[in-house]
DNA sequence: CGTCCGCTTGACTCAGATCAAACTTGGTGG
DNA sequence: CCACCAAGTTTGATCTGAGTCAAGCGGACG
């Protein structure tokens, strides 16, 4: 998957450990962006605050993903990083970062590629926010999440951090849930979801 | 805009250019990817097959965005990419582009940078989308384009075109807008808005 | 054994979608 | 230079569906 953790670890730059517990923050927004993680377990949260109140979450890091690459060129972090579940993660100083891709192309274009797969994900998340219907937007998810050639999925984490994810009440998406089983598109056990032809 | 594609435009890489129909497809699931694309007018749709015959959309990229940017690192695309409106794009041989950022660390940079701005950019997008007033969403939507320290932008496109930008019906854009200036918010002459203080 | 949290369903409300229609603007061609 | 057409803009009336509030169930965990 992300090369990017065994890259580091291949390099000189040595990585920090740290524990969080769930509900921990690993840095909220505006704090001096100085180190990039890898998540080594568990899973975190980047999330924005709008200016309402609501909480949006921008993207779920699971194990062997980077946080905050943005910030790589970015003085300060522009969303609060939160774990979900108990979460282990690699802190690497954003300066040895710099200086190891500035000196080595090589390590450059694997930053790259995790960039490149980073956009990707987001733009699959714009257009899914821009679903209006939730019993579409939901749909939508699963097929996303569904791997090309099968029919099931299990979505990990709750439906409640899916909802959250994209961009919908929980209830919302349980009712989206409820009719799309009654509908017989999708068929469900928990988090196993599969697929009707 | 992207400074992906200036940037493209500042390297020695010459993109080739294209024009295509309405419906005409520029690169399908399973082809080699060989080059990388900047849309320079029009409209383009990349989709993918569902297993249970749907099809998804997973961007549509306008003038300015660059497709396929992880088909870089990836040897086939893997999704389709289809014209919907009469389109001209510009193509970078993937080879030339990677041998370029290979060679040159400094250009590496400016590309990991580019992509870091793109990141953020579809963060803000994500967020944005997600606000679910259309008063508010408009406001922020005008705020994120005035110049920091300065009151005043010039909506570039028509405001149907931001409806379709931010997710909302050109109806509910146009009567936020006539809201928020009643409320004093913002003053505006057709596509010059100036938010109050 | 009790508490917390995810899950689930119901009733009600309201903002934005939808449908409809008129006015304005800009560009094109005669 | 003007007639005309297309597209954007604006406003009104109605409807729909997601949010909100509320309440109950069940499993996990200390």
């Amino acid at each position: 998957m992300s090369d990017i953790a065994s890259l580091l670890r291949a390099l000189e730059v040595g990585g920090a450990r740290r524990a969080l517990d769930p509900g921990e923050m690993l840095f909220a927004t505006g704090d001096r962006a100085e180190r990039l993680y890898v998540v080594d377990d568990g899973r975190l949260l980047l999330r924005r605050h709008a200016a309402d109140g609501a909480t949006l979450t921008l993207h779920v890091a699971r194990a062997g993903n980077t946080l905050a690459e943005a910030s790589l060129f970015s003085p300060s972090y522009h969303c609060d990083a939160i774990a979900e579940i108990p979460s282990r993660v690699l802190a690497y100083p954003k300066h040895d970062l710099l200086r190891a891709i500035r000196g080595d192309a090589a390590v450059a274009v694997k930053f790259l590629s995790a960039f490149a797969g980073q956009i990707q994900t987001l733009r699959g998340q714009v257009q899914l926010v821009t679903i209006r219907s939730a019993r579409d937007r939901v749909l939508a998810y699963i097929r996303a999440r569904v791997p090309p050639g099968r029919r099931r999925t299990e979505i990990d984490g709750s439906w409640k951090a899916v909802a959250a994810e994209i961009g919908l009440t929980h209830e919302a998406v349980y009712r989206a849930l409820a009719g799309l089983e009654g509908e017989g598109r999708i068929r469900r056990r928990g988090r196993v979801v599969t697929l009707a032809r």
